[in-house]
DNA sequence: GTCTATATCCAGATAGAC
DNA sequence: GTCTATCTGGATATAGAC
């Protein structure tokens, strides 16, 4: 019968989907090693051997909430380069989308979080580490966005590769604060970061 | 014998200084939970049962970085806060400073990554906790920079706590990317940041 | 598929000899 | 003060019943 067959497929598919996010939760609260895998399965509301029948490990999880992360990401990023306008406005409209996902969206949120623990400590699985350090797209992607507006004379005229490292880190610097300080976080003007970026007209 | 007690209580600080040094290190690469108190006293040289000696627990190793990482920040930003300088000056040489600590002085970058570590998992001591929370020095004193320079007219017109907060957050940002990318970090030039907070003239 | 019970392992902390 | 040896607890992962 492979009707039910592809059911239980799906079925399986929603359940581990189901324990992702679970621990998406608690990975970015807090990080891979604080977190126990009854913790998990707890928050899950499903016994710690069940849990093993869906996943094979601890690091397996993270390795697959990492992976979307900047599936995810590196998506968004290359969506951007590709909207219909001049550089400053996508400049202008990527920094307003990433304050306002930052603000509202806490899956979004979430995702920044959880890449800062895999960036900053050393303890995760090589897989996961190979995945953060590879992933340059974003970086990329916003650098030439830079130069365009460099070459049309909206984007001031500092180090392109510098302008890219700077909007990201800014992003994520504000992304750890409102992980840190939760509801009272107040998401600033979004002209403030503008203003790095493009000359005024 | 009073001379060898007072030599006693200085080595026995000493001792302590170099088993903190050490340990920074670890927990700024690792975070807390990943170091192992084995790690620290292979690192440091010395047997398991020796540490104990000196520390009653790794906790509060940690702890006692946290507290001596905001204390030499806090001071920092006080003794920025008075120097004989326009507001303008203040925040162009705070920025200059932070960016040259942050690419050349190793000690100095660990501190910020310390603390993000503190800050990113809840999975921390009580003590350590309060004091990330409790702190709002930094913010506060740029905080009242940024109102005097508007008061001047230097600054921009954004809300001043929203540009402290931009302000500080932009440096963690930083100090995070230079701690995950180490060596192949490049310092962005001063004035990106800069514009963000100063009118042009 | 799901649970409970259990084996295994490893890290934190202690004890006690030197 | 310093070490080695050991205790203890807790977390990962497995086994086996239902």
């Amino acid at each position: 019968m492979p009707r039910s067959r592809e059911l239980n497929e799906q079925m399986k598919a929603e359940r581990r989907e189901q324990i992702l996010a679970t621990a998406s939760k608690l990975f970015a609260e807090k990080g891979l090693a604080a977190t126990k895998i009854t913790d998990i399965a707890a928050a899950a509301e499903i016994s710690q051997g069940l849990l093993y029948h869906y996943y094979k490990s601890k690091e397996e999880i993270f390795v697959e909430l990492i992976r979307g992360a900047f599936e995810r990401m590196s998506a968004a990023a290359t969506g951007l380069e590709t909207l219909p306008m001049p550089a400053a406005g996508k400049i202008k409209f990527a920094i307003e989308k990433l304050l306002e996902g930052l603000a509202h969206d806490e899956t979004f949120a979430r995702n920044f979080l959880l890449i800062a623990q895999a960036s900053i400590s050393d303890a995760i699985p090589e897989e996961a580490k190979a995945i953060v350090l590879q992933n340059k797209t974003n970086y990329e992607v916003v650098e030439r966005i830079m130069l365009e507006g460099q070459r049309d004379g909206t984007v001031k005229d500092f180090d392109a590769k510098q302008l890219a490292l700077v909007f990201w880190t800014t992003i994520n610097g504000l992304a750890l604060y409102k992980g840190v300080h939760g509801a009272k976080y107040q998401p600033p003007n979004p002209g403030i970061l503008i203003s790095m970026f493009l000359n005024d007209k």
